[in-house]
DNA sequence: CTAGCGTGATTAAACGATTAATCATCACCG
DNA sequence: CGGTGATGATTAATCGTTTAATCACGCTAG
């Protein structure tokens, strides 16, 4: 110990720094200089293996392709190093087995908790620590997450609003809760006489090939005139998919996504968006494992999965431009080409 | 120590689960067998304690709301697990106080190294332990990057021979030496009798506002051809708002960007982008890395930046449906309207 | 005058792994 | 038959911090 050798003390220093023992506020002060004085650090290695308590957390993405993935990793960064609480992350590249093995190397690192934010329904299992999992409200064992289906509401009411009766939603993966969700949210606000078809892309690329055309301009000539997409991904597919077709947006049909991506209110035009509150969500989920990291100190080991008060957070939407009232067919003005009328 | 209770043996575990010490071959399968039935992991602190190492490598992100995030932290994640190392993820939102800040959390907790991205030219400062920076290759510090000036070349030639003559290239900060690379490598190729005008987005947005239109019809109009950002971010917005002002990509003008984003592929028509191989990279960063770390256990420390054989990594282009050669004017097929003639 | 108390600081044990040094056997050879 | 080596396992010290227990000392009250 540095400070030690320079003035006349052992663990006094401890003491002195933590505040704990019974020390003189002048010695205090002159450690406290002296200390910084020489850029001590103390050992995190020495006080984890006396306290039991490394301070590091562990966050498992399963799918870092996804692109909401930074800003649910710089929250969950946020909100734990608020707390005094490092981050390790593991990716696990989609596989369950890479997962396992993801968990078993923080484990190996003696993370005091994990977050965890599965993919496709993984089977939960017990790691011997607290374990914080973020999915989606309908999930069995989530402890926090966004409100998936009342953000599909908020996108169908505004749909509405704007007049639209024919929708398409477009998804991805059928076995996603999250995408279950916003999906059913939307068709519980289906307006009186509306109709949706639903759209999903793995399956029509498993049929068409990978990247193959959606073919919404046939859609639109069938009637639709309002897309939403689960995802800003695809709904910027479909933005991109429609206007190379010369269908104007919104003009001639709207487009709806979520999760308010980074380019989302960059392109042309500004796409209407439902967003999570990430940060929310990531102190949410923080404070419960902490909560029961420290009560884990205390007496009955907390070893599942740790659950909140507030267990799902409302999504905002955020109208922009691709949504609208449709523009009048016989307008003159500005049609682009390409419409048979 | 778990193990040693349950045979007969003190430190004779770690000789056997570590392969240092001389023990029969028969204690050692015992051991290892009693170990894993147990479940028995080290302790990690204690290792760190004894060995002054902990395994953990810090990495810092001064700027993770670039898109390009994830692709590298799960590229250094990933090398960095195959070494048998964690990563701590810090954090520093932008700001440069933020950032030191960052860094002190990370040699808190006892890293053994860390990697740095830094933006924007930040100074790097001895931090007392390995560092490597990633940045680009005119940056005079930089450890190992993509070879930006050579992915602006490609991307330049490929459009060259695809007739083009008239450029816009776009660009966000021209303080950024990413960027500057970039841009300087196409300009560097710029076919004979060919020209080229910059459009620096951050200096438009001072002065027309934030997601103003940046009026690419304009430049069509006067003559522009091709357009090459050097994010497929910026490539997007030009795309999205050339395709909303009726002119059809690649039949009127062609569009290219840099990092190859998750979406680039996805959208209609699928974005021409220069991909750089973060694999690649992240495995020398790692590497100089580590073997700086691990001569530093040796003899002299290795305080400073570390330097690796290579220290730029060529770019790959992939040409998609953004770029092509321009549709003969006078072609009545299938040309878009909006078009004067 | 001394027992008792409060204050401020020190001792010592403990956390769990690593590692150099030591020890106990047994075999082989001169 | 004693000395030398090889082999296999144990001892003991160490890393730096925390924390309970202890100590030294001056002060007050009985």
């Amino acid at each position: 110990m540095i400070a030690a050798a320079l003035d006349v003390s052992a663990a006094t220093v401890s003491n002195a720094l933590s505040g704990k023992g019974r020390i003189s506020a002048e010695l205090i002060d002159r450690i406290r200089a002296k200390a910084d004085e020489l850029g001590y650090v103390p050992s995190s290695a020495a006080r984890a293996l006396r306290t039991g308590h490394t301070r590091v957390l562990g966050l498992v993405l399963p799918d870092i392709s996804n692109p909401l993935f930074p800003q649910i990793a710089q929250a969950i960064e946020y909100a734990a190093s608020a707390s005094g609480y490092g981050v390790l992350i593991a990716d696990s590249r989609g596989s369950v087995a890479m997962q396992t093995e993801a968990i078993n190397r923080l484990i190996e690192r003696d993370v005091d908790g994990i977050v965890i934010i599965p993919r496709l329904g993984t089977r939960i299992v017990d790691i011997g620590r607290p374990l914080a999992v973020i999915d989606s409200p309908s999930t069995p064992n989530s402890t926090v997450s966004a409100d998936h289906w009342q953000g599909g509401q908020l996108v169908m009411e505004h749909l509405a609003a704007l007049g639209h009766r024919s929708f398409v939603l477009i998804g991805n993966n059928p076995a996603s809760n999250v995408q279950n969700d916003r999906i059913g949210g939307m068709k519980s606000r289906l307006p009186a006489g509306g109709k949706a078809e639903i759209l999903w892309i793995e399956q029509h690329e498993q049929a068409h090939g990978k990247a193959s055309p959606l073919r919404l301009a046939e859609k639109v000539e069938r009637g639709a005139t309002a897309f939403a997409a689960v995802s800003d991904l695809h709904a910027l597919r479909a933005l991109t998919e429609l206007q190379n077709a010369g269908i104007s947006v919104p003009g001639r049909a709207s487009v709806a996504g979520f999760d308010d991506l980074a380019w989302s209110a960059m392109i042309t035009p500004a796409l209407t968006s439902v967003r999570m509150d990430v940060a929310t969500i990531a102190r949410i989920a923080i404070d419960a494992l902490l909560s029961a990291i420290e009560a884990d100190t205390a007496a009955d080991a907390t070893r599942g999965v740790v659950s909140a008060e507030t267990t799902s957070v409302p999504m905002t939407l955020v109208a922009r431009q691709t949504t609208g009232v449709l523009t009048p067919p016989t307008h003159p003005e500005k049609t682009p080409a390409g419409e048979p009328a």
